[in-house]
DNA sequence: TCAAAAGTGTTTTATATACACCCATGT
DNA sequence: ACATGGGTGTATATAAAACACTTTTGA
């Protein structure tokens, strides 16, 4: 149904980076091959159109949902990319989320979805489409930062999980080594984790003890003001 | 110039948290009274559609500047509203911006504005139109944590200030009392102020030494990955 | 028995905290 | 001379950093 509006308006898109981590050596990127100019056949973020009736989060879910048949993922807004010239074709604002996913699970091919999607390593990109590529760069930021502050870094580990896996995975957040018996103390004082009685499988070693997130805790705490740091 | 378009579309807002600084007890807000409905006679925060034409930034910019007679004010993206019934006329999104000013002034009574615009004490705010409540409580929120771990404070006191001055902001910022001696050593050690040959006036005591912020120094240190940190 | 990673403490250094008096100025 | 806030140092406690070997398991 066509509408007429007194004053032109922009169009209003979700975008979301979508990251997962390969459990071992690289952060990865969720991008979709564009069949359309312009930007045809660039990689491009994940995104969709945000109608009336559904707040921006509600479509990135159903836009992820769609496009790639992932459910229940942790969604946080990242930023609103505005410029007047980042769509060629006409005014396009963009908030953008991240998406961060406990594994990297090959998309759903049996969707109803033609174009291709790949997990690409985050730090060998192709040239992305529109402004996507300085949207991943800061987005790359605000992950390090943000990975300092809160606890978000266990969103993109599984529901049990090692504490050499989440020292691997910080590590290459914040892109540097670390202690690992440094890395332990301070991690286990922090009170946040919970020993399962299970252990790492299909090792030729030694296996892990694991542990999964206290998120009941982590929110009591961030009620009475007391957030989440490592740093 | 009416416009037709396939599908409908939300309207795009920006909105401005301009927050100052009363120099001794308070951190104050800029609020204006609607003159219309819906909340007629709520106060509200200063706002503007988004043209076209122009970012989000510009609009608030110009939005503030028309409003207000402020200048180059410091602004910085704080989040974007957009539940569906934030407006009960019709879907409306808001960009919020920070606008943070370096001392209380009182808006331009020669502007072309009608609306009456006052200062109103962060902590004794009156009941706000829309969901303007809201963004302020998450405002208030990020304003903490982002003193900590940017050198945002420093935008709300003039170019030169006393040690003394923004003890007594970061106090009314985070909430609680700091210890003087200690406060200045860590702000000293950062090594970003620089000490000026001026000193407080007007004052029935022993005039305070000032200081200004080196931005320079910090912006360098922001591009080697080494961010302030007070905290 | 070997390879591989898991797990574990102590010492040193740096940072944070607690705390109280004298000083410079204006009235 | 008095009132007011400006300015300063040290001792203690806590947290961060540096550092290496033993243990457990699978092959």
């Amino acid at each position: 149904m066509p509408v007429i509006y007194r004053y032109p308006r922009p169009a209003i898109n979700v975008n979301c980076v979508v990251i997962g981590w390969d459990g071992i050596q690289d952060l990865k990127i969720l991008l979709v091959q564009r069949r359309q100019s312009p930007f045809r056949n660039s990689w491009a973020l994940l995104g969709a159109s945000v109608s009336m009736t559904e707040t921006s989060e509600h479509t990135a879910r159903k836009a992820l949902h769609e496009q790639t048949g992932f459910d229940d993922l942790y969604l946080e807004q990242l930023f609103t990319f505005d410029e007047v010239d980042r769509d060629p074709r006409e005014r396009v604002i963009s908030i953008v989320y991240f998406a961060l996913l406990p594994e990297i699970h090959n998309v759903d091919q049996e969707l109803n979805e033609p174009r291709r999607r790949e997990w690409f390593a985050l730090d060998s990109l192709p040239r992305l489409a529109f402004d996507h590529g300085k949207i991943v760069e800061y987005a790359k930021i605000q992950l390090a930062q943000r990975a300092l502050h809160q606890p978000i870094a266990f969103e993109l580990l599984p529901y049990r999980f090692s504490l050499t896996q989440i020292q691997q995975l910080y590590e290459v957040i914040l892109g540097r080594n670390l202690d690992k018996r440094n890395f332990r103390k301070k991690l286990l004082t922090e009170e946040l984790l919970i020993e399962t009685s299970h252990f790492e499988e299909g090792t030729k070693h030694r296996p892990a003890k694991l542990y999964r997130f206290n998120r009941r805790k982590h929110l009591a705490r961030v009620r009475i003001g007391d957030g989440f740091d490592l740093s």
